[in-house]
DNA sequence: TTGAAAGCGTTACCAC
DNA sequence: GTGGTAACGCTTTCAA
């Protein structure tokens, strides 16, 4: 039953060298038609599983990519792993994947941890980490991708948009529509970065619109959802009347708010207007449709993994590559 | 910059063997304190990094388990990942991760590839999987773990619960509150195993109740969710009113069917029930909040991953395992 | 078209 | 407490 079926003994079964085993099972072209035959029934006659650990070993070349995410309990980022999945799969790569759980000391436990296992490349998401991962990462001459991001400072390559550049349309929009007075509901603290990025990027656009500051209501620590969307919004209560716009950090956020707005006859959008962000499946099919910005997560994913496949096929020359994915506002009826 | 420091430079350069500083990186007591730290800091300096890859060849231990998902686009899925990361995580083992979009097929391409890592455990999602796939498991001595199921005849151990059985309470529910004719929203065919099981749960459960053959409607391939719930409620139209109550494969159906019902003015439950599975928090936040069923998603991984731990240590006496994560009957206001 | 030898970085095993 | 030797399964390189 082991898994002790080694390439020496398809050769020895055979009568010929693990060498020609090698590259028969390889498909090298070098061998005949009738011994690659005759290996290959050899070889599921035996059971035999190619050795993909002595493979990385000996060509010094592990065949995977690290990705780190934050949150797999997350639509935007699960859509971003499957991209990713579907353009490395194709060209044998693996992915070893990580996730931080919104802490950039986790994320540096975890990107040593993935080191270890010698990826040929690695993608990051957003562009804020330790001083240690950063050095651990220069310390490397492996490729590496930023994404969700526009980091001023880039480690290596990046694919994203601008967080806080997002939000512009949708505070454009809302003061477009006659509000004056926003909420914005997101992490506390600063962990979500992304988060805090579109913050500032609300705050910014309202005070050019000649605005009121916006009130930053930090409704939880990261990663925020609907539960905490809806308790936010509990939790203000009656206070919800001085603001005629919530704008969330996330159509997650934005449908818990949404929902206990329900919960309270409060009517949506005429008494209160209320943003997501993301373009999460429920953002269509929520009623009313919430207004959100779509960020094209799954294409985050897709380029990205074209970038690494480019980057690892020896065509980049060298130079710091940056895609920028872009962003569009999605109007829905919350707005 | 290369990561090109072996335990060999490091021992040159503290002036030990290299066999020295693989006891003293591991913490091998046997090393004495002073040449440890000269070891560790020499280490340090030099940029070494472990490299596991060496060691799972040398030792034929990769640290991997395998664990195949349908796909992480689904809050279960991922908090099952999730728990499974936890328990993992503290052995330090490493989860590699695979997703089948459903499909057995993908499923036997993903654990032929996964297999070539020499995995040390392999977690598959649900009990029903192809012939070869099977041949593939058993060739191997590796313990398989199905989870998400009760399979009647499982490849190894099992961590799950009766998808059938977990539905009757549902309909129970629905027949003690007045609901006569039911339709059941799940994904077309057979692809999604859960799924038909759930419904088979109903179908069995209304008819022993005496009441009229449950309509069955696939709303497409699987995977289905909120676009596909929302848009059978389209569809259905005036017939619609065939049916006092829609039973769904998942929360992110009966949400979708539930946002469409609003839209077209149909209130729920009064004109019409609808349930769910899964306990999304969607179910609980949602306005009205869903009915459904936990099935504790998160403490499948939870399980599944203990359950691993306890194999590889030894302590499982070739017995083959079962733990029945059971399910319970959320009550929302959509029944 | 095929084969022999060497070695990738680590550690089990046995000496000392 | 420490070191030497060999080996894990494969492929690069060179030779036939």
């Amino acid at each position: 039953m082991k898994s002790r079926v080694t390439m020496r003994d398809v050769a020895r079964d055979v009568g010929v060298s693990p060498m020609t085993v090698s590259r028969a099972l390889r498909g090298d072209g070098t061998v005949s038609q009738r011994t690659r035959d005759t290996i290959r029934a050899a070889a599921n006659r035996l059971g035999y599983v190619y050795d993909t650990t002595a493979q990385a070993f000996r060509a010094q070349k592990s065949g995977f990519v690290a990705v780190i995410l934050p949150s797999l309990d997350n639509a935007n980022f699960a859509a971003t792993h499957r991209g990713l999945t579907e353009v490395l799969g194709q060209t044998g790569l693996q992915i070893l994947l990580g996730s931080t759980n919104y802490s950039v000391v986790e994320e540096e436990r975890i990107v040593r941890q993935l080191l270890e296992r010698k990826p040929e490349a690695i993608i990051l998401t957003g562009g804020h980490h330790s001083r240690d991962t950063r050095d651990l990462l220069d310390a490397r001459d492996i490729p590496v991708v930023e994404m969700w991001d526009l980091p001023a400072e880039p480690i290596g390559h990046t694919v994203g948009f601008s967080n806080s550049d997002a939000m512009v349309g949708v505070v454009d929009q809302l003061v477009a529509s006659g509000r004056k007075r926003f909420a914005f509901l997101g992490a506390e603290g600063d962990s979500d970065r992304r988060g805090s990025e579109r913050c500032r990027g609300v705050c910014q656009a309202a005070e050019r619109h000649g605005l009121k500051p916006v009130d930053v209501i930090g409704i939880g620590p990261a990663p925020v959802s609907m539960t905490e969307g809806a308790r936010a919004v509990e939790t203000l209560g009656a206070r919800l009347s001085e603001y005629d716009a919530l704008i969330c950090v996330s159509d997650t956020v934005a449908f818990g708010a949404l929902a206990a707005c329900q919960r309270r006859g409060i009517s949506v959008p005429e008494h209160l207007a209320i943003t997501g962000f993301g373009a999460f499946e429920i953002a269509a099919v929520a009623c009313p449709a919430l207004t959100t910005v779509d960020v094209f997560a799954f294409d985050i994913g897709v380029a990205a993994g074209n970038m690494i496949t480019r980057i690892l096929s020896g065509d980049s020359s060298g130079t710091r590559l940056r895609v920028e994915t872009g962003y569009q506002l999605r109007q829905g009826e919350t707005s």
